[in-house]
DNA sequence: CCTTAGCACTCTTGAACTTTGATTGCCATT
DNA sequence: AATGGCAATCAAAGTTCAAGAGTGCTAAGG
């Protein structure tokens, strides 16, 4: 545990640290302090033993080690209020009604990462619990048509289908009334198992062009598992801060960006604020992920936020939270 | 008009520039062409004059101009023949028959990204000219819908719609009906204003809950006459061409890519395949965008590839023929 | 008249070196 | 326990230098 001196000079680095990025010197703190820089180089020392702070060469000023954040995000920091000029652009949101809910997440997420130059990430819900609630075929032409998946959560997942040679309406539509017997109320990730030993059997029987209807089903709930339906907005702002002032490392997070890994470090489930610092996260030991669950109407997903691990922890948590309340309300 | 001495120059000059993205010496084409490099020299100033060429610095070697590019093009390049390799890669993709043709599309595109280090861009068809085949709702819950727009061409859209208060299922069927009946066949551009002059003076008359469900039908509409249906791969991979060994370069493409620009840029309408080298494309002065137009049952879209200027251009067009080629059959 | 060799000139690149300024660690003193 | 003083260390930025790659021009040669 630290006393009183060293808890104020972490803090004074981090925050320092966090505003400029740049190593702070035992000369800066001792103005803002009532004691010498020998006695903050002195405490210095004791909190560099404890892993909490570190040097950037041998006689440079000391940065936050990744234990230092943490000790930090769960010691010392409390949430910062928001200001008044970041919640009026959020309320231009919130207030416009004329917005899906879908798309007031999206656009709200995006005035964060605006506003904060981290790049956000809103993950829809995990689909996998969700049910299957109506399946529709929609004809578009003799030999085209549409299938559509809903679930119960409203969910809509849709294929294309070509079918080879003619196949009778009446032949759909006892495809479709069959499969929407069977598979209504199935949880989507029960479905394909469902569909091959419950489904197939019977209308390989009754039905001519099964193969067909069946791919073209089969298809369409097996993306509905794995679709994780990911938004990300700002990828490009992240790459303002100055840890992303080497090409090489902004040319690794854009390409991570693009895969889907970022979704595997970000599906994990704890309830209220998380926040992974560096190599806590699976994604990238430069930056922080943040992240917390929302749920509408039984509709769950993630709003996360990534940035350096120089991130405005106090602020961010703040923003993230109002944000979460005013969707959920 | 050149010479075919000059005409072999240039040649030369852009396609070893596109190789080796270092400027080209008198010295090294001696080596290639019988004459010395004073005559090459010579011929150099020519082609300088004639705005083809361009140096670097006063007496650095010589890299291709856009106008450079643009005569190699028009008048030097013939295609390349597609290597066995690439061929390979890309067989696999056609001949597996379990992908759905817009994953196709998408796949062989990412294929091609990534041969090539370009990034590669799907333009789904332009939807203002499609036209509405049927409306849909699908209730989840007592105060909750999914409204299901689908287009003649095959797009499906949908939206959550929330009700306050309760609306008789015999209200929903009313609106859906008039919905219907008026709007079915209509282009997907004049939908809104047929929306607003046609439907909603009826549906005020004897719906209860008319502006929820007007809203939402409203703003499906919207979104679908406005959603271009870009799917961008390989974004990270152009960031490897040396042209981007530059972080502000970097940064610029990145948030160019994030937003929509590059559709406007894209959308213009030829046929054939299209090059647009730096200046003559809208996008980024950097780079040439090659696209090429497709269309299967009526459907069409856009195939692009974004790469320096300094782009394998007979290779490229090969390439974008044999998909186009291919997902056409 | 076209081609070539020769040469002076220009500019980039990279390495080596210097200077400046910031900052620390340690030690003796208060 | 806190402080002042001082040598030591290192990054960053600037300077200089030499090597090398290229060009443009001119005059001579086929």
């Amino acid at each position: 545990m630290l006393n009183q001196r060293q808890t104020e000079i972490l803090k004074e680095i981090v925050e320092d640290y966090i505003e400029t990025a740049r190593p702070i010197s035992s000369n800066s703190l001792c103005k803002k302090m009532k004691c010498s820089s020998a006695t903050i180089r002195n405490e210095m020392g004791f909190l560099e033993e404890n892993g909490l702070i570190e040097k950037t060469h041998i006689s440079s000023g000391r940065i936050p080690s990744e234990q230092g954040y943490r000790y930090y995000v769960d010691n010392i920091m409390k949430p910062k209020e928001i200001t008044g000029d970041d919640m009026l652009k959020l309320q231009t949101i919130f207030y416009n009604n004329s917005l899906m809910l879908d798309d007031t997440i999206i656009k709200s997420m995006e005035i964060i990462s605006e506003i904060t130059n981290y790049t956000a990430v809103v993950l829809g819900s995990a689909s996998s619990e969700n049910k299957v609630n109506k399946v529709e075929v929609v004809p578009l032409s003799e030999n085209r048509l549409i299938a559509i998946v809903i679930t119960d959560k409203g969910h809509v997942e849709h294929r294309n289908m070509l079918l080879e040679g003619r196949v009778s309406s009446d032949e759909i539509k006892q495809t479709v009334e069959l499969i929407n017997k069977l598979i209504v109320g199935t949880p989507i990730n029960e479905v394909s198992s469902k569909l091959e030993f419950e489904v197939k059997p019977i209308i390989s029987k009754y039905v001519k062009q099964h193969e067909v209807l069946y791919n073209a089903f089969y298809n369409a709930f097996n993306d509905f598992a794995n679709n994780s339906n990911v938004v990300m907005k700002g990828t490009s702002h992240i790459l303002k801060q100055p840890e992303f002032n080497d090409i090489d490392k902004i040319r690794d997070i854009v390409s991570k960006f693009e895969g889907n890994e970022m979704v595997n470090s970000i599906k994990e489930e704890e309830n209220g604020i998380n926040i992974y610092i560096g190599s806590e996260n699976e994604f990238d030991d430069n930056v922080t992920i943040i992240k917390t669950k929302y749920e509408i109407n039984g509709n769950e997903g993630t709003l996360a936020l990534i940035g350096p691990k120089r991130m405005e922890y106090d602020r961010v948590i703040s923003l993230l939270d109002y944000i979460k309340k005013n969707i959920e309300r």
